[in-house]
DNA sequence: TATATAAATGTAAACGTTTACAGAGGAAGA
DNA sequence: TCTTCCTCTGTAAACGTTTACATTTATATA
């Protein structure tokens, strides 16, 4: 492989020349750049950014940490993130920890070993040490599908106690009582906790008694939900309606109803969360809470590359989420 | 930051030993290690893998180019990627086409310049220089969900052919004679070239004439899917059943066969393709060509390193496809 | 104890850029 | 003509590792 060097013989200048004719063009008379471009083609010469990156400090690369990418939630706000990150010529590198946050630290350590310049990660414990660290060290970051609300970070999120409240107000004004919620497990997603608590809040505000029976907590999955809306279906004095957690979860307990024999809605209404795009295609259609996941990811590199510039001051934004009525709920048998 | 250096003055050694503690720790007394290991504590030292590939020529990273990660299918087969090469310490850069082959051109561009060790790539353009250019220079990459047979580079594919043949066999035997294709744009995605060659034999085998106008090309969307199935089942003499070139294809052709009143299965049969997570979801289960997306994207990275490892000679690898019968097909009306 | 061998460590160059600084040359102003 | 100021280009050090080779130290053998 051909270096600057060997531009910079074969067309007779200094290798700071040719550098500059790679990164400002037009500090070199033209004649000079002429001759260089020329040299570049006649060695077939290829850049060499990782020995950039060495020079400066600067990898031109940020990490992207996710849970896992089979959810269309997270996949989205990556394509947010790579649009953003592509076109100020920025490459990321993915990494899923599988809620496992162990795998989120050993994530942060390998990544920032390669340099990334920054990192946007949807953590699975806000409140686990990385965080503090990377402060500490003054280390760019945000956080993504953020529960926190302020502080000295970077964070990018939305109310997901209002996005619980306004699912369980939904199914109380269609009459429901007796409403289930099938949650992810609180330790590994604090906005499944923060949606638990925005429907119970609202139980409370309807003066609905809580009832902890009519809660299950599993695995962010689509058989996680079937079961579980098994389970709520089996209770003493069963559910008629549940609110999931997320859209898979929605799903998932949509085919468990099913596999009972209910019909929906009439005998169970469903509510999801995140208005994936298959949401709207699915029989009946799944009333959700829709979060702009793309633009979530979006933004998210926005905020981390002004932060990487010029130092910016860490703000917490909060996108808009609402509430999407679609064929999935009805009013209360 | 503080660097090799600092440690060795530290712990009063050379930057090679530190360099070996690091690398092979058994190749050092362990009373200097200790003192190394100490030392490192310290200063706070943090390993810079970027130097460190500069120096060694190889970074340590692979870069994944496919279509969207939108996609389930790509999504899933991201994840065996990424599970194969984080074992190995090795990280994925990861990139989206949009299906455009220009796209396609720069990203491996763009990657090359970051130095990855290698290249996993879901083609646009099988027929497309940059391949060519990959394999005149030697440099490492397989192919995913490929197309090609035979020939000196590596590849990882499902017979496609065979996966068209499939489906639309399936349908015959149903009895369905009026078969329509709801088919990707050909220049875009040679996969879809294939099922349809597949979908086009098949018919002849059987007898019933090809009827080019029940060939619907379109985006790989669910909107794309409900859009061209409604044009099918507008045409004189409509179809009783399609195939559709993958499943959010023909999720969308489910709904826009019920938004024109249409029971499903009775009144249209619905094949996909990949077996996506939600396609048992649905109401009815779609009727699929199911492909290991997972161990697709594991064997691929697998090949990869074996390749970028020993040099080993090129090879292609044909998984499994098999159809798996739901109930979105049934018996011709 | 002397020698041969093996194990542990050090030296210094190399990897391919960038960039602060210096220098050359030319134009413009006095 | 001399000075000043630009514009363009060159020089050389720096970035943080690795690694071939040389050297020292320890161990085994006679």
């Amino acid at each position: 492989m051909s270096t600057i060097l060997d531009v910079a013989k074969i067309a007779g200048v200094s290798t700071a020349t040719v550098s500059r004719v790679i990164n400002s063009p037009d500090t070199v008379r033209e004649e000079t750049r002429g001759k260089v471009t020329r040299a570049m083609k006649t060695c077939n010469y290829k850049y060499n950014a990782l020995a950039r990156g060495f020079a400066t400090k600067q990898s031109n690369t940020i990490g992207l940490i996710i849970p896992t990418i089979n959810n269309p939630v997270f996949a989205e706000s990556t394509r947010g993130v790579q649009d953003c990150a592509n076109q100020k010529k920025i490459q990321v590198i993915l990494g899923n920890t599988y809620y496992r946050y162990e795998q989120e630290e050993s994530l942060v350590e390998t990544l920032r070993e390669k340099q990334v310049d920054g990192l946007i990660i949807t953590t699975t414990n806000p409140r686990g040490s990385i965080l503090n660290i990377l402060l500490d060290e003054e280390f760019p970051f945000v956080l993504l599908y953020s529960t926190v609300k302020k502080g000295p970070l970077s964070a990018v999120g939305i109310d997901n106690f209002k996005g619980g409240y306004q699912a369980t107000e939904h199914l109380i004004k269609l009459g429901h009582v007796r409403i289930g919620m099938v949650a992810g497990i609180f330790s590994k997603s604090d906005r499944s906790f923060h949606r638990w608590h925005g429907y119970k809040q609202c139980l409370k505000n309807y003066d609905i008694p809580y009832d902890k029976n009519l809660l299950e907590q599993t695995e962010y999955s689509l058989t996680g939900g079937r079961d579980s809306a098994k389970k709520l279906l089996f209770r003493p004095n069963p559910v008629t309606a549940v609110f999931c957690s997320n859209d898979y979860l929605a799903l998932g307990a949509m085919k468990g109803a099913r596999e009972l024999g209910l019909n929906l809605p009439e005998d169970l209404s469903i509510v999801g969360f995140d208005d994936i795009q298959i949401a709207s295609y699915v029989i009946p259609g799944l009333t959700t809470i829709s979060q702009p996941a793309y633009k979530m990811g979006k933004l998210g590199a926005e905020l981390l590359f002004k932060r990487i510039e010029n130092q910016a001051k860490p703000e917490q934004r909060m996108l808009e989420s609402s509430l999407i009525v679609r064929e999935s709920t009805t009013r209360a048998p």
